[in-house]
DNA sequence: GGACGCCTCGGGGGCATCCCCGATACCGCC
DNA sequence: GGCGGTATCGGGGATGCCCCCGAGGCGTCC
């Protein structure tokens, strides 16, 4: 897959300033081919789809959604496009969450022409490209997660839950059945049914799917 | 926290081969100062501690148990020393395991000197330092691990699915009931059970309960 | 043209889910 | 001793879920 990486990639711009796109048009356009552009989240994930780019330039925050919003459409039907997210935010949290939605490269717009140059053909060949210093928040990021240190927050919504009503919430939230959960904690079928009914009243939830889905979002499994 | 990285931050040399270590003390004796060195896990450590340089230079393969082992140890004790991985590695699990244990960088002993020296510096400073194509490696595992991005990586078992089920996958493993489900996608609510046994079988599940967990797992909401 | 897969529907039936209404029992609190 | 919360059960019923069987249309591949 050298889509074009040693010559021209084709790149797709997309940031809500217009002057800013035109001051990225201008210097690179002798060092790339830009196929498009778009100031916000639906229009940059429709010409993305048309425009079939090797690399997407993109800005954190645009009206519509973010950043993210694009990336992830995106993906779904054009997971070989590469992105390199391009933001005057040097926030970790800005950072985390684009890499997370599945980003090739973070820079800051204070970077100059050549160098964004440069990152935009590494990253179209395959490279990810950072700015050191926000490649290490994504280094913090990465260790906080594998020790698998979930953190003691606490939830004020699972705080109305029982334990009873938590213990069931966990088994159910992994596929179990009534029936199943009934027999895992050696209570009766309609004791879970109640349970289950408790829960669904605190959280607001209708349904055990909808259950599922909330739980699983929160990590309870 | 600016311990000397404008200057000639103290850096400790990890490498279990003499003419390397005499060639990296060669290529940095006039940017940095270099405070001591070791061939192997435990000298190492009781040395880094007694030294307190401001950066340890690396090798991930080391007698007497790696580089992480070196990493663990002392961060326990000086939990401020800083870590560049310097390798003849490029794999993958190698980048992986030392980030893991907590180094602030990782670059291939095929680096030139002026750029060692640049490295150094910068995660003297608190930067983080990568050769592009490994921190697409970190990246990768990032992206595994924070599950949901789950890379290109094609799964086997959602290839079985159709566009259509993969639709219909979607929405339920968000919650939807079969009705809102035929309702979002404009088809009679029997397609839609058609089309989720379909997917109940071809993925080996027997619960609609059991999709959204495998669903959310994947990520593929 | 026929085989095959996908998408679209339907009947009917068994079981699961979720609600309503009850009940008993334990425990802590005022 | 009441009062509230939790945990344990039950009947009954509406609806959802999932499977069995069937069907026609549409596209691709050989």
């Amino acid at each position: 897959m050298s889509e074009g990486a040693a010559g021209r990639p084709r790149v797709f711009l997309v940031d809500d300033h217009h002057l800013f796109r035109a001051g990225v048009r201008a210097e690179l356009k002798d060092a790339v081919s830009v196929v498009g552009e778009a100031d916000e989240v639906d229009a940059a994930v429709e010409l993305i789809g048309e425009r079939n780019p090797d690399v997407v330039l993109l800005d954190v925050h645009l009206p519509g959604g973010g950043g993210q919003a694009v990336i992830e459409a995106v993906r779904a039907s054009a997971p070989e496009v590469r992105f390199l997210a391009l933001s005057v935010s040097d926030a970790p949290e800005d950072v985390i969450a684009v890499i997370r939605a599945g980003a090739r490269g973070y820079v800051t717009k204070a970077i100059s022409g050549p160098e964004l140059i440069d990152a935009v053909h590494r990253v179209a060949g395959g490279d990810a490209v950072f700015s050191p210093r926000l490649a290490g928040f994504v280094l913090d990021a990465f260790a906080a997660l594998t020790p698998g240190v979930a953190a003691p927050s606490v939830d004020p919504e699972l705080d109305q839950l029982s334990t009873r009503e938590r213990e069931v919430l966990r088994l159910i939230a992994r596929g179990y059945t009534y029936k199943e959960v009934a027999k895992e904690l050696s209570i009766a079928t309609k004791t879970v049914e109640t349970h289950v009914s408790a829960v669904l009243r605190k959280l607001q939830l209708s349904t055990r799917h909808q259950l599922t889905y909330w739980a699983t979002e929160r990590r309870l499994v």
